[in-house]
DNA sequence: AGAGCCCCAA
């Protein structure tokens, strides 16, 4: 018997939903034979199929061909362009429908504010969103979901709020939506008010419902309500639901429970691609990356296959660990895999080499790129600064500018890095301008790095200008400044900043504690830097390095309590490093204790026997002894 | 035809 039209139609569906190219090729041909190619509904059917199966080329090579073509033929080529990553293709195929006198329907509105979303296309969004007001589509519930979703993907929140008003009609997709553009726009506070406004108002509240405001509590780092919302999912239900299993693992990550995180993971009844990515990156995120590393191999072992994020999350494991030889597997992993042409992935790879000290290697793969964005371009200058290459960090900065890239805040922070490693101020003060110019001097990252870069350039006065200005501060600008006031001999004033920013609430780090240690070897109060050393411990909870210890060793030394020196550095918890050793054999030298010179200098040379710094300071204490005796 | 999870540069 012959097949009609409408069977062959119902054959490319089930071809279309079990992407099953190969057969749908063969239909096609039956089509052709059967002289049905003519029929848009047909045609229209064909499109879908190739779209689905992936073959961009034959749905554009069937519709090109197609002798009549409806509504539904234009929005099939328009999804199947969206559906394979052709945005802008699809958007020239929305232009050329209206050109062509078709009008566009509520599916083709959505299918073109699909692809203005997923590109950021805000100009070409707003023109869409003129003519579905035109033609009356603007209270269509799905078409103005679809404008909440594109105007928070565009960073308008507004305007996504303002539609979202204005709906006559609004379902949970509407609200996730709208609670979803606040997440994506710094506004985690309004989604779970969002969450809440739902519960009022008597709106089901879904899986998706609930993996939004999870994520609100992960932006906020809200642990207590993290703990509320996982307890409302176990209550309605939704535990064992992936997605919401990967976006509870996430926040607990993000709040910094790695406990809870790995225990909602242990207990997932099933586990995609992206629960161990996650995993994965929770654990190096809460200076786990070893434990992390363990996860990629296990994940591996239990046949998942690692995928860009995978390769990016395990990378950053690796240069947090500064594990060269991981690294170079995984680089041969993601060649085998074929992911090395994700621009995430090469830029995670030139992080990796540049935290590794390989710098060689971050440039071949920076050079190999087929695509860059501004994030590579920062990453390969901020590898440069790290390995001392601050010249060539700028210029790759102007490269990247001739190059047509803006430099946003991360890469104007890598810049000033490397005038501060120049200390190179009149670069520094040109760089400090072009962020102005940019709006972007009152980011914490960038004013951060302008009071770093003015503190080693020397210019005191600038840093505390640029420090006073800020719109907000974090810890980090609070270190920074700090730290600038103590490499200029402000002591005091370093001092009193350490408590000002006490006053606001912050809580300082080992950072902190380095500062304002060097500030205290400055004004050489000795007391004081005591007082500091032991307060890390007694009363901030943290635990004091070899950096600690170095810093308070000198201020002992250069003060002359030299005995105190050397009790202190037969206390230290760890393994003595040579450093420490030759410290206290430098001051030893300064202050002609001979004896006590000559241990340390016998300590050093124990743990390293060929050092020549050492020998050097030895013979110096040893020359002065005998001129003394002479 | 619409919403959600993992991710690169300080």
């Amino acid at each position: 018997m012959k097949p009609n039209h409408v069977t062959l139609v119902s054959a490319l569906d089930a071809c279309k939903n079990k992407a099953a190219l190969e057969k749908g090729r063969q239909i096609h041909a039956a089509i052709v034979s059967e002289g049905y190619g003519g029929q848009s509904v047909v045609g229209n059917a064909l499109i879908n199929m190739y779209a689905k199966c992936g073959s961009l080329d034959s749905a554009r090579n069937v519709f090109m061909g197609m002798p009549r073509r409806d509504v539904i033929s234009w929005n099939a080529v328009i999804s199947a362009c969206t559906l394979n990553g052709h945005r802008e293709e699809a958007l020239d195929f929305f232009d050329r429908m209206h050109g062509e006198g078709f009008k566009p329907d509520e599916v083709t509105f959505v299918c073109a504010l699909d692809a203005c979303a997923s590109l950021a296309a805000i100009e070409k969004g707003i023109e869409v969103h003129a003519a579905i007001v035109e033609s009356g589509y603007e209270d269509h519930m799905i078409v103005a979901t679809s404008l909440v979703k594109m105007y928070g993907k565009c960073g308008k929140l507004d305007d996504a709020r303002s539609v979202f008003n204005r709906m006559p009609k609004r379902n949970k997709i509407s609200w996730s939506a709208m609670m979803s553009a606040c997440n994506q726009n710094a506004c985690p506070k309004e989604a779970l008010n969002l969450f809440t406004e739902m519960q009022h108002n008597r709106i089901e509240q879904d899986q998706v419902a609930f993996v939004c405001a999870l994520d609100a509590c992960a932006i906020l780092a809200d642990l207590e309500q993290g703990h509320k919302i996982h307890a409302a999912i176990v209550r309605e239900g939704y535990e064992d639901h992936v997605v919401v299993g990967n976006a509870l693992v996430n926040m607990y990550g993000k709040c910094r429970s790695l406990e809870d995180a790995r225990n909602v993971f242990q207990r997932m009844p099933y586990r995609d691609v992206i629960s161990w990515n996650a995993i994965i990156a929770v654990c190096s995120q809460n200076v786990q990356s070893r434990l992390a590393l363990d996860l990629y191999d296990q994940m591996r072992r239990e046949g998942f296959k690692p995928g860009a994020v995978t390769f990016v999350c395990a990378l950053e494991a690796c240069a947090s660990l500064v594990d060269l030889e991981k690294g170079q597997e995984i680089h041969g992993a993601i060649v085998h895999g074929g992911c090395d042409g994700e621009i995430i992935v090469g830029t995670a790879l030139i992080n990796m080499y540049g935290k590794c000290g390989i710098l060689e290697d971050a440039r071949n793969v920076f050079n190999r790129m087929v695509c860059r964005d501004v994030v590579s371009w920062s990453a390969m200058i901020a590898a440069c600064v790290l390995n001392n290459d601050a010249k060539k960090a700028l210029d790759l900065f102007n490269q990247m500018q001739c190059n047509g890239f803006m430099p946003d805040q991360f890469t104007f922070a890598c810049a000033l890095d490397a005038c501060a490693s120049l200390a190179a101020l009149e670069k520094g003060q040109e760089i400090h301008a072009a962020t102005i110019k940019a709006q972007c001097e009152g980011q914490v990252v960038v004013a951060t790095a302008l009071v770093n870069m003015y503190g080693k350039c020397g210019s005191l006065e600038d840093a505390r200008n640029v420090f006073d200005h800020m719109p907000h501060r974090n810890l980090v600008c609070w270190n920074a400044i700090i730290a600038a006031c103590a490499r200029n001999g402000h002591g005091i004033e370093a001092i009193e900043l350490f408590k000002h920013m006490q006053c606001c609430g912050f809580k300082p780090d080992g950072a902190t504690f380095l500062s304002l240690l060097a500030a205290c070897s400055h004004s050489g109060t000795v007391d004081e830097a005591r007082h500091f050393f032991k307060s890390m411990t007694e009363h901030h909870g943290l635990t004091q390095n070899v950096e600690h210890y170095l810093c308070l060793i000198d201020i002992l030394g250069r003060a002359g309590h030299l005995k105190d020196a050397e009790d202190f550095i037969n206390d230290m918890p760890y393994e003595k490093e040579t450093r420490v050793w030759l410290s206290l054999l430098w001051h030893c030298q300064i202050h002609g204790d001979m004896e006590r010179g000559i241990r340390a200098a016998r300590h050093a040379l124990n743990s390293d026997p060929r050092n020549a710094t050492a020998y050097v300071l030895l013979s110096n204490i040893y020359a002065e002894a005998g001129t003394r005796e002479a």
